[in-house]
Order: structure tokens, then sequence, then C-alpha cells
RNA sequence: UGAGCAGACCAUGCGGCAGCGGAAACGCUAAGUUUACGAGGAAAGUCCGGGCAUCACAGAGCAGGGUAGCUGCUAACAGCAGCCGAGGGCGACCUUAGGGCAAGUGCAACAGAGAUAUACCGCCGCUUCUGCGGUAAGGGUGGAAAGGCGAGGUAAGAGCUCACCGGAGUGCAGGAGACUGCACUGCCAUGUAAACCCUAUCCGAUGCAACGUCUAUUGGUGCUUUGUAUCUCAACGUUGGCUCGACGGAUACAAAGUAAUGACGGCUUCAGCUUACGGGCGACUGUAAGCGUAGAUAAAUUGCCGCACACGACAGAACCCGGCUUAUCGGUCUGGUCACUUG
RNA sequence: CUGGGUGUGGCGCAGCUGGUAGCGCGCUACCUUGGGGUGGUAGAGGCCGUGGGUUCAAGUCCCGUCACUCAGA
């Protein structure tokens, strides 16, 4: 990943789930927040509810990957968070990249520029 | 050929493109390049046992918890192996918490006359003719009613006597032992200890968020040391739950030190794996040679495509091992058994 | 990683030392009322989370297992 950081602290994914916007389908959903820095920040929740261990890793899988291939598109400075629904799991990988290339780029850059005109 | 039993093993394979993790080499550093390696039989549940680490330890007892046929294996175990007893199967074989109710206490609903001691209907004898005595064969209730069955015996009966079976005690023999066999005595004692309990035996506590090293901050707080003041000779405190015992005076204030935070270590070379030879029925073990085989920290081991076929199950290491238990599409091999048929 | 707790009618709960599974709310029918509510009477509804074992007998005792939940580091 080029210009991304992990995100790890509980608290900044609390945040970003109440201040930040989402973008839903039955694969996953995606949080954004601007975060006035000279990165990303990019994090990935995979629950209980998905499965057990081996689903959830896949899940995981499946969004780092289409995160990396997408990754020039998106604008810098932005806190991100994928949470992986139970859909994602009956899809093959390419199902959910260009998913995630076509619609979810698409839809992130809208939001970001309504969130920072606002 | 069909059915069934036991054990062992495998866990889609090959190729291409792209990608991830730590390691090594190259590179002045960095960016990077190359190389080999990179989840399981259960990695799972966390049910046992151990290593490792820290704390506590003069010692003893109690409490608490576990285990329960015997002999062995092992670092240890509630595991495993072999054997004994009991039960099941025609058999290969399988199952088995399998010490002690003649140390004590408790419980046994309903039914039944009576539930750990009895006499309702019966049977027999006597008789003042409605009672007394003797019985436990038969009836009925129950999970269980003073061993079972047959014969003798008797007023009727009864281990009262005898044979066989069962159980108990004693002795002898065999065995490492559980136990087995034989002989004699002799029939009095229901079931339940996965009821309390007793007996034998084992267990210190906490867990890698243990713990160690380095480091930022210094207001409060905890701990340690030193000093000062006050109180008192019997209390109080510590000794991981209690008691004995042992040790220590206690409290307040001041000063100094230390802990937290983060990073790194712990973190994978070992009760290791493979092969050969030897010991043992076996679990297991000895010797020699060879091999190095995940170590992450939001957490890698994958995505897509092609070909093949039986069309791919359950499922993802997180300190490490030995077991147990549970989940699992299917497949392969080995050795027994039974039935039928053919030679 | 460690240690507890709970699974019982549709819902919320009893059932302790083993011996016929109950309570409240809800549901159905009838009575009461001109009608409804309230009240009364009667009734239905449970393989006690699940698989074994001990026992004459298990919701209860023991073992395994599944789900939920709490506490501590």
């Amino acid at each position: 990943m080029l210009y991304t950081v992990i995100m790890r602290e509980n608290k900044d994914f609390l945040t970003l789930y109440k201040k930040g916007r989402y973008i839903t389908s039955k694969y996953s959903v995606i949080y954004i927040k601007p975060n006035n820095r000279p990165y990303n920040r990019f994090g990935i929740t995979a629950g209980k509810k998905i499965g057990n261990a081996v689903a959830r890793n896949r899940a995981k899988r499946l969004i780092r990957l289409a995160y990396r291939n997408s990754e020039v598109k998106l604008p810098i400075g932005i806190d991100i968070v994928i949470v992986a629904r139970s859909g994602i799991l009956g899809i093959k990988s390419d199902e959910y990249c260009g998913y995630f290339d076509k619609y979810g780029v698409m839809e992130i850059n809208k939001a970001v520029k309504k969130l920072v005109n606002h």
C-alpha cells in the first residue's frame, strides 16, 4: 500500500462510525471521514456474525485486495473502514473488486466532496 | 461373491500470471533484487497432564479438589499398552467410574398384611367354637419379601438333612499382581456410596495480558529505604483459605528511590522429525546417521485462469509439548471373522 | 488465557436433600352484562437445550456436547 496506514485504535473506529458517512451494499459497508493528514488510514471489520475464522479471513483478504487494486483512484487524506457482511462470502474476488473499483470509488469520491464542502 | 470387525494412512493434483509474511544473501544507507521456506488431523473445544516464568515458602495439620481392578509405559496424566473380572455378539471383536453398605448415618414414592422386618389369604394342631399356638410350601404387591431347584423329612412346614448351582469364610496350590483352581466349613446379614461418608493415593498459588530489559512524564496514589514525632508490652500485622507454629513493634509526617506509558525480548532447537539396526507380546525405548520444518501482532500462507478427475468435507497456528473430546466430502492399504458358491 | 452462571408451556419464572411437572400473564369455550371490561368456572398447550450413564425410578445425580451470558487478567 502506497500512502496508507492501518488503523488500529478502537476509539478511531468508534468516532468514524459516529461521525462518518457510509455506503452500503449487500457485500459490505464503507465508512468514510476526512482526517486532515497526508495519508489515508484504513481498517477492516469482520465480525463474528459472518462466520468462523476461515470465513472472516477470506472476507478480510478480499477487502484488502480490492482496496489495493483501487488505491490510486481514491482521494488522499481520509479515514476509511470497510465492514464485511455475509454476502461477501458467496462471490468470487473479481466480482467484489469490480464492484469496489467502479461503484465504490465513485460513491466515496462523491461523499468526500460533500464532506469537504460542508 | 456378499455382509461385518479391527488397525494404519491421505485430506484434490499439476502448470501460468499477480500478491502477502518473516528470514538469509547482495546493496554505503534507503529504495529494491534474488533465493529457499511459510497452517491442521483435528491448528477447534479448553476437559486433563507437564515444561517454562513469577510469587510464596522453618515446618506440621485441617479444609478444598482429583483419581479408583492389576502390572507396566511415560516428564506427567483422568492418557496408552497388556492382562484379570463382568456384560454383549454365531464369530472376528466390542463395552466397562470395576475399592468399601457384616465403621456409622440417610433414603427406598406408589402398591402391598409387611420394606429390614412381617403374617393378610392360606396350611397344620388344639379348642370352651372363636380364639390360641406352630409354620413360611402356595397366593397376591413390588425393582427388592430371610439363597435357587429337586429329593428326603414333617401334624403342616422350614438348609432341618442331602445332591447340584450360587454366595460367604478358612486352608492349600499357581501367578509379578488383579485373580484363578481344589478341598473343608456352612447358608446369618435387601438395594443405593455418579447419597453423606470411609479407605488408599496425588495436588503450593498464579498464568506469556506470566515475566525480563530499556525508556518518557513527576501532580496525586501504591511499594521500599532512611529520619523525626506519637502510642503501647499486649494487641495488631505478615505467612496466597483456616489452625498450630514461626517471624515482625505499630501509626503519622518528611526526604530519596521505584512502578505505570511505549518499544524490544520472551518466540521457537526441541520430552523434535525421518531412516536403519537392536530390546520388549505391546505402550515404549537404546544406539547410529541424516534433516532444520511458520513465528505473525489488526495478525501473512492468497486471488484469478487453464487442464485432469473421484467435482473437493470439517476447518486457520498466537508461549510450547503429551493426551482426551467433538466436527469431517470422500478415498487407499493391511490383517482377522461369518455365510454362500466353485475347484 | 482463567473462573462462574443459565437453558422447563407462546412470554417471564418456581420446582432444594431423586418418587404424578407447577405459578403468573397470555390463549380457547362457557357463565355474569342490554353490550364491552372486570369477575367466576372449565380446558388446551411440555420427549425439562442435546447425547450417553448410575438407579427399581432422573427436570433433579455423574460425564460429554451445543447455545447464550457474566466476571477477572
